[in-house]
RNA sequence: GGGCGCGUAGCUCAGCUGGUUAGAGCACCAGCCUUACAAGCUGGGGGUCUCAGGUUCGACUCCUGAUGCGCCCACCA
């Protein structure tokens, strides 16, 4: 029902605002990290659509490329078939239903969560839309002549069978061995030392190099070496790469398996010799005992084998960083093949410009940097990938011209000779290759029948994700929106924090330290897993999670239920209340309303700077400590006294309640709505059907009360605080009333005029006012405050513990009364400091000193001992 | 090797542009089922703010160095 008014209307004359929702992988269920990340999206929705806008918060689903192609892989595995037995169409179609049954459980799950997106909009990076996007971008890029293929060493996963790109890459260090191999030298003369972490790959040398300037090696170069174990010599180069003070200073050359000598071989024409097969064997390259073996089992042979042939000089133990792929956590493997490339280099130049002059900021700031670096050495993209879930790379290939028909839309037949005999490429395309159009291909690009939707919603105001994609995915988009749509996608990137469990790992299925949203949204509702994650989750950081953090929520969510619950009890809350009117309140209504005020200033400003911790915190505050703790006691005092009409109190109750659900409905939807329905309404305020859309409050709109009118009543609540504390010790049952005496100084006539609140608030049975010089009451309780003495008699009062606690109080006086004479005492301070810094002290000197006294005159009152 | 960030109460963390008695939640202790709330109320204990210098009248806050930890990027075979 509530779901019309998140829908967007891009024919609308509000100002827009626009959320795109990463997209979540179709892989799986959400975890907690997406359980933070959506509800820091629907607070930044939720906020401005009360503020009036036409919002537009867009969700979605990733086909994930690699991950769903994984896990689709791996329930056929529990059919006990393969993807090859299934074949590619059959297997796609396995992909679609996985995604349709994965797709609506994420979408569930959001809604439960309570995320207010535009669920009409939703997308999907392989719907027909947005499969359009990709191929026009795609054959737009190409003739433009970005993408290119080629003949590559590219990061190669022997457990998917595919290419993946650098960003894709994880890199691990690790400790391994460094072997020493010596090479022979073809004319007999000597031999070669040549040092390697991964000795299988020496049947892939083509060359041993040197470097140009070491005088050890100067004769060598140019002369063979034999390759142990093989009936193959390999020419000895220079070059400069080579480190003469790392190990001999000779290196053996593999172009075919690593990126470094990749180059290496380019400079010097090296040939490529690749030593493995398709599935990651040792193939013919390797002598006939090795081939078919696997990197380990070849490693170990080979190390052996040098040993007997007495060629191993050395073996050290080493420090290495090896790459894994990300997704199939195997380790990677440099290999030559065929793949689709897309050149960066000349795609950058705005999107570093755009971040440098504040066109672009991220929040945390420091993300500015790593993004800068990354631009400015940008490698060039893979972008196919030998997989069958996904965008099939829109070229054809004929087979009498061999040439290339790049389309938009599937040819029949080859556009350079017009036969009919051409076939598509195999390949797809990286998933982040139809990511990255996400912002304007969600909204209808490339369709030109209707773009009101893209010139409405393009760009988006705020990114809200994870830094760990801030390469794959946020620059990526940056890049593609300037160069497509020709202005930036958003404008600020909000970077959430990582949620970790309570000792700070990142959570995993191995590990199985997941928090399921749903579960806990079962234990402690939506709201109360809102506000938890947020409060506990800082900029950009690291948030800690444990179950029980949930309580937390839990509790606040409960209290203000309870806090609703005594004002919708009122007997005498009135249907039709009055307006707030400044000459009817009383003072402490006038001090609740100060402080909505101010809580709503800043809640504005932390919302503004991203701070959603701090807001949560604030309203809390608010909430609980103001509110509740005081609020709900004095709106109690005046029903009980009848000291004023009761509708009054009920309407500033009422009127404050309403403010601070508008307040805390981004963070906590569903309770702040369930109050309000029932709620009411106050003519002070707007009221329309549902709080989704109601005014979010605003500090020029709102009544506040100077410092001075209020100073009386700040010093009441410190005195109903101290008889309090004077209560807690008495250890009497809150229900018997107390007996105090007070000495007051200066305050005094405020506090008389507040008498009644203190009487009441405090649950006080008689008050005897006494003179500062009176003698002090013995034996009694006291409680010495800043301008005011509380006493209380007691039946029995453990005079050696009263005594130490005075002596407690008068030595931390006294330290805090030495700090201050110091600094008065300093004539640099006195004459440098600000004026007002300088009277501060003076003034907290005085109130100091008059304390100290007082605890001193109650101290000889009871009796030095 | 380069970059970023973090070391504050037993635990998880706030403390923004230097001046508060350094705060919150959880945990702990004492007393309370006070008619919104025991998922609660009223109090209480607990911190040489990692260490060493410096700037300043004044540093948890700014600078330098040390040390421990985390993350990212690059990489010597």
């Amino acid at each position: 029902m509530q779901q019309r008014l998140f829908a967007a209307d891009s024919r609308s004359t509000r100002e827009p605002y626009v959320i795109l929702m990463p997209p979540p992988n179709v892989t799986d269920r959400l975890h907690m990290g997406h359980g933070l990340n959506n509800t820091l999206q629907d607070i930044y929705i939720r906020w401005q659509r009360m503020c009036g806008k036409e919002v537009c918060w867009l969700p979605g689903t990733d086909h994930a490329g690699i991950a769903t192609q994984m896990m689709v892989e791996k329930s056929l595995q529990q059919e006990g078939i393969t993807r090859q037995e299934l074949g590619r169409d059959e297997f796609v179609k396995r992909c679609w239903q996985w995604k349709d049954k994965h797709g609506d459980i994420i979408v569930s799950q959001l809604q439960r969560l309570g995320a207010s997106a535009d669920w009409e909009r939703q997308a999907f990076t392989m719907s027909p839309q947005l499969s359009q996007a990709v191929r026009s971008t795609f054959v737009d890029l190409y003739h433009k002549g970005l993408i290119y293929r080629g003949e590559r060493l590219v990061n190669w996963d022997f457990a998917l069978h595919t290419a993946i790109s650098d960003d894709e890459v994880v890199n691990i260090e690790e400790t391994g061995k460094l072997w020493s191999f010596a090479y022979p030298l073809d004319d007999g003369s000597g031999e070669l030392v040549v040092a390697t972490t991964r000795p299988e790959t020496m049947f892939g040398d083509t060359a041993v190099a040197v470097h140009p300037d070491d005088k050890r090696y100067q004769a060598y170069i140019g002369k063979q070496v034999k390759l142990p174990l093989t009936t193959r010599t390999l020419t000895v180069i220079a070059d400069p790469y080579v480190k003469q003070d790392f190990g001999s200073g000779c290196v053996k050359i593999t172009p075919a398996h690593d990126f470094n000598d990749f180059d290496i071989g380019k400079r010097h024409n090296l040939p490529l010799r690749n030593i493995f097969d398709a599935q990651g064997l040792l193939n013919e390259q390797a002598p006939v005992p090795l081939q078919g073996l696997t990197r380990d089992e070849a490693r170990t042979r080979t190390v052996q084998l040098m040993q007997d042939a007495g060629l191993l000089r050395d073996t050290v133990k080493h420090r290495l960083t090896r790459p894994y792929s990300d997704r199939s956590k195997v380790l990677i493997e440099p290999r030559l093949s065929q793949q689709w490339f897309l050149k960066m280099q000349p795609l950058v130049n705005e999107a570093v410009r755009i971040a440098q002059d504040g066109e672009l900021c991220f929040y945390p700031p420091s993300w500015k940097k790593t993004y800068l670096h990354w631009l400015e050495n940008i490698e060039d993209w893979c972008i196919s990938r030998q997989l069958w879930w996904g965008h099939r790379i829109p070229v054809w290939r004929c087979a009498d011209c061999q040439q290339y028909t790049v389309a938009k839309d599937d040819p029949t037949q080859c556009t350079h000779c017009h036969s009919q005999a051409i076939a598509q490429d195999e390949d797809v395309l990286d998933t982040w290759f139809s990511s990255w159009l996400w912002p304007f291909s969600t909204l209808g690009w490339p369709a030109v029948q209707d773009n009101s939707a893209l010139q409405k919603f393009y760009p988006s105001q705020v990114l809200i994700t994870g830094a760990d994609i801030i390469f794959l995915w946020v620059a990526r988009m940056v890049i593609a929106g300037l160069e497509t749509i020709g202005s930036p996608p958003f404008k600020d990137v909000y970077f959430n924090s990582i949620i970790c469990d309570h000792q700070g790992r990142k959570f995993s299925k191995t590990l199985g330290n997941g928090i399921d949203p749903l579960a806990v949204i079962e234990a402690h509702g939506a709201d109360a897993v809102r506000y938890t994650c947020i409060s506990l989750a800082p900029l950009g950081g690291r948030a800690r999670l444990g179950l029980k953090d949930f309580e937390h929520g839990g509790r606040f969510i409960n209290k203000l239920w309870n806090a609703a619950r005594f004002l919708l009890a009122q007997p005498a809350l009135p249907t039709k209340l009055p307006a707030l009117s400044a000459t009817e309140l009383s003072v402490p209504e006038m001090w609740l309303l100060s402080e909505f005020k101010q809580t709503v200033a800043k809640i504005d400003k932390h919302l503004r700077s991203y701070r959603v911790d701090s807001m949560a915190e604030t309203l809390y505050h608010f909430i609980w400590g103001t509110y509740c703790d005081w609020g709900v006691e004095i709106a109690k005092n005046i029903l009980r006294q009848q000291s004023l009409p009761p509708e009054q109190i009920l309407a500033t109750m009422t009127y404050v309640m309403d403010g601070l659900l508008r307040l805390a409905h981004p963070m906590m939807p569903f309770i702040s709505e369930e109050i309000w329905q029932r709620l009411p309404s106050h003519p002070d305020w707007d009221r329309p059907r549902s709080l989704v859309v109601a005014a979010f409050p605003e500090t020029k709109q709102l009544t506040s009360f100077s410092a001075e009118e209020l100073q009386d009543w700040h010093f009441t609540r410190r005195v109903i605080t101290a008889i309090r504390t004077l209560r807690s010790r008495s250890a009497l049952p809150p229900r018997n009333k107390l007996n105090v005496s007070i000495v007051v100084g200066a305050a005094a006539a405020g506090l008389r005029a507040d008498e009644e609140w203190l009487r009441d608030l405090a649950q006080l049975d008689g008050i005897a006012w006494l003179a500062a010089d009176a003698p002090k009451p013995v034996p009694a309780l006291v409680q010495v405050g800043a301008g005011f003495e509380v006493y209380t008699a007691a039946s029995h009062i453990d005079m050696p513990s009263e005594r130490e606690k005075l002596r407690k109080e008068q030595a931390q006086l006294e330290t805090r009364l030495q700090k201050i004479a110091g600094k008065l005492n300093n004539t640099a301070f006195c004459s440098k400091a600000p004026p007002h810094i300088l009277q501060e002290q003076r003034d907290k000197q005085r109130l100091l000193q008059e304390q100290l006294h007082s605890v001193r005159l109650n101290l000889q009152a009871l009796g030095e001992d």
